[in-house]
Order: C-alpha cells, then structure tokens, then sequence
DNA sequence: ATTTTTGTTCATTTTTATTTGAACAAACGG
DNA sequence: CCGTTTGTTCAAATAAAAATGAACAAAAAT
C-alpha cells in the first residue's frame, strides 16, 4: 500500500496553483524513460506551469472556472495531444472535473479528440484559436441577459404607463423617461455583440 | 414595538426576488399618508420591482454583486433622492451591504450624493448613465487581466527560447510559434478595449 | 461470458463570494 | 460635555459555485 499523501485542491494559500506531476515521472505521453533530465528540466515546466496560469486567468475573465482553465492550457502547450489520465495526472484534478472540464471544451470546439494507434482511450488536442472560448462568453452570458433585459424593458414600459395613466406619483412621465432612456441603451448593447463577433472571427 | 418578521435574503427558491418594504407604509418618501392607495398600487411596487431585477441582472453581468445592482435599480426608479434608511427599508438588505454598494456605487459615480433639508442624512439618487457600470467593469475586470496576461506572455516566451535553445522537447520551435499567436490574439484583446469604452462614452 | 479499461454522473464536500449585524467611530444637537 | 443619530468596518454566518470521488454504464479485451 502506497503512503499516499493525497493533495486535494492544493493553493493552501498561494496565488496561483502549480500543475501536478506525481513526481517523478515525467509525464505519460512524451518520453516515459527514468531519466533525471539534466538542466532547462525546468524551464519547461515552467513554462508549462505559466501556460496554465495564463489560461486560468482568461477563461475565468469570462466566467468560466478555472478547471477548465487549466486543462486548455495543458493543451495548449502540449505538442502532442493528451488522453484524460495524463491530464488527470499533470494537473492534479480529480476524474470528475476532468471529464466535465473536456466536455464543455468539446463543446466550445475548443478542444477536438483524435484516435491514437493501440490506445484506445480518448486524445485531446487544443483548437488554437482562442476566440472559441470568448465566442462562447457573449453567447451564454451575454446574449441571454440582454434578451431577458429586453422583455423586462417591455413590461416596464407598460407599467410606467400604466402608473402614469392612474396619476399616482407626481411625474411618472419622469419614470417614463428614465426607461425609455434604459432602452436605449439596451439597444446599444444588443448592436454591439454581432460586432464584435465578427471582429473575433477576424 | 414592532412585530418584526426578520426576512434574511429571501429569495427561498423563486428566481428573482421582490424587493421589500415593511408591508403598509407605502415607503418614506413619496406619499407619506395612510390612505390606502385603491388601484394601480400594484403597478407601481411592480414597476419597482421589475426595474431592481432588471438592473440585478444587468449589473451580475459585469461581476457585481447582487445587492448592488438592487441598490442602483431601486434609485434609478425613485424620483426623489433616497437615504441609506429607506433603501435598508425597502429593499430588505443591511445596513453593511448598503453602506458597502452605495460606497462603490459612489466610487463609480453611479450614484451621487446630495444634502436634504432639515434631514441630516446622506441621500442618494442615481446617475441615469448606465455606462459608468460598464466602464467599471472593463477597468477593473478586463484590464488588469490583460495586463497581467501581457507580462505572462512576455516570461513565456523567454521561457520557450530557454527550452528551445536546450534542445529539449522535439519541435520547440512549435509551441514559440503558438504562444506567438496567443500575442496576437492579446494585442487584438488589448486594442479592442478602448475601443469600445470610446463607444460607451457617446 | 467475464474481467478490465475508459468515461460519465451526481450526491457530497470543499472553496469562494456575499451578506449580515454588532462593535466602533464621527458628527450632531442639545 | 453627554446622549443620539448616522454611517463604516470587519469577523462570523450564509449562500453559491466548483471540485471531488465513488457508483455506475459502456465498450474493449481476454
């Protein structure tokens, strides 16, 4: 039996939390020698390590958690594509959110699987093209926000009438104008989107 | 003194919660009569309660918390100015998240502050223009992450040299050529910013 | 047909974010 | 000066979001 000193989420308190590796290996997929590598061992893990902190922070500028973060920038740095267990492995997560992390990466089509000969489980390799996971902000968030916005806008606009018509409050014609206003706005931002979609899409 | 039915955050499971008011008092500022108001009285708390959902909604969009869109969606409906008291009141939220959204509501001048004869408090309207929330929420949120991805980026590619000058990993050269590419989509990311705060202000 | 490997689901746990309210400070009024 | 009103702060409570891992299903391999 192993004297397995499990890790859980680690970041006990540090920023920003270093992919794992159970230790020694280095790695599944690349080379799976016992050999120490001599010197810059370390800058690729570095490098590594950066590469997912970057993402980490990205996605999550868009909402997205940090999970999903981290698997993408494994991805993203690793020339060769990765099955579940590696990544499992290289970060540290747990099977769950490794498997729900990919899914939604699929998803996004920001991360495609490929067969590997006499392997049979699932590779996964990044879709280089970032702006997947910025695409999918302003479609799930954004969008459905200002589209419920919109409705509400609609059923303010009939009751500020209504309290209006009734007299009560002495201007409600202010209210009025305050909405009218806010749907200007509304507009505003609903014209913005598709704009800047298709500056994503270059 | 009064029977008071402490109500917490509400919210028990209905999507978007109604704002408060102890139940008779049809609130301190308008009309400060007993008369039962006969109809449309409804429309009016209604027209209230829509306008705080509204800005809740709009305001969780950029990363503020939800109290805070409540406060600047109760303002944005009352026509005369409002103390720290009457908000407490009627949206049900304490006098800390009060005091703490209508400093940063202040802070983004969404809210302005203005005295009241004959009454020592503090009273707050709101300041009709939607886009300071925005803006906030691209100052504080987006740019600083830029900025921070900016300086990532730059050790990243240090770092890919380092890697590819040792010779380590097959094609080095690869993964300098994708964090270039992530440079781009950065630069593109930084340049679209103020862009659109130029939109935002007219 | 049975075992093993691979991957998903979801109830529970953990972590993070937000809210609360009591203690405190500052300004006011007498 | 003192009691009162008004507003802030921050440790603790609560709520919300995310991660975990064991139980499960599906697809090979034996």
């Amino acid at each position: 039996m192993i004297l397995e000193t499990k890790m859980k989420n680690e970041t006990p308190d540090d920023g920003a939390d270093s992919p794992r590796e159970g230790r020694g290996t280095t790695g599944g997929s690349v080379s799976g020698g016992t050999v120490p590598v001599p010197i810059a061992e370390g800058a690729c893990e570095d490098l590594e390590r950066e590469a997912i902190e970057y993402f980490v922070s990205f996605v999550q500028m868009f909402g997205l958690q940090k999970s999903i973060g981290q698997i993408y920038g494994l991805l993203f740095v690793s020339l060769d594509s990765l099955a579940m267990d590696d990544i499992i492995l290289r970060l540290g997560i747990s099977k769950g959110s490794a498997s729900q992390g990919l899914t939604v990466l699929k998803g996004l089509g920001a991360v495609t699987s490929h067969p590997v000969s006499d392997d049979r489980r699932e590779h996964f390799r990044a879709d280089l093209n970032v702006s997947r996971l910025v695409t999918h902000f302003f479609e799930t968030r954004l969008q459905p926000r200002l589209e419920n916005g919109e409705a509400r806008l609609k059923s303010m606009t009939r009751l500020a009438r209504l309290v209006e018509r009734e007299g009560k409050m002495g201007e409600a014609g202010a209210v009025l104008h305050r909405i009218q206003a806010l749907e200007k706005w509304q507009k505003r931002g609903r014209g913005i989107i598709p704009l800047l979609l298709r500056w994503l899409k270059r």
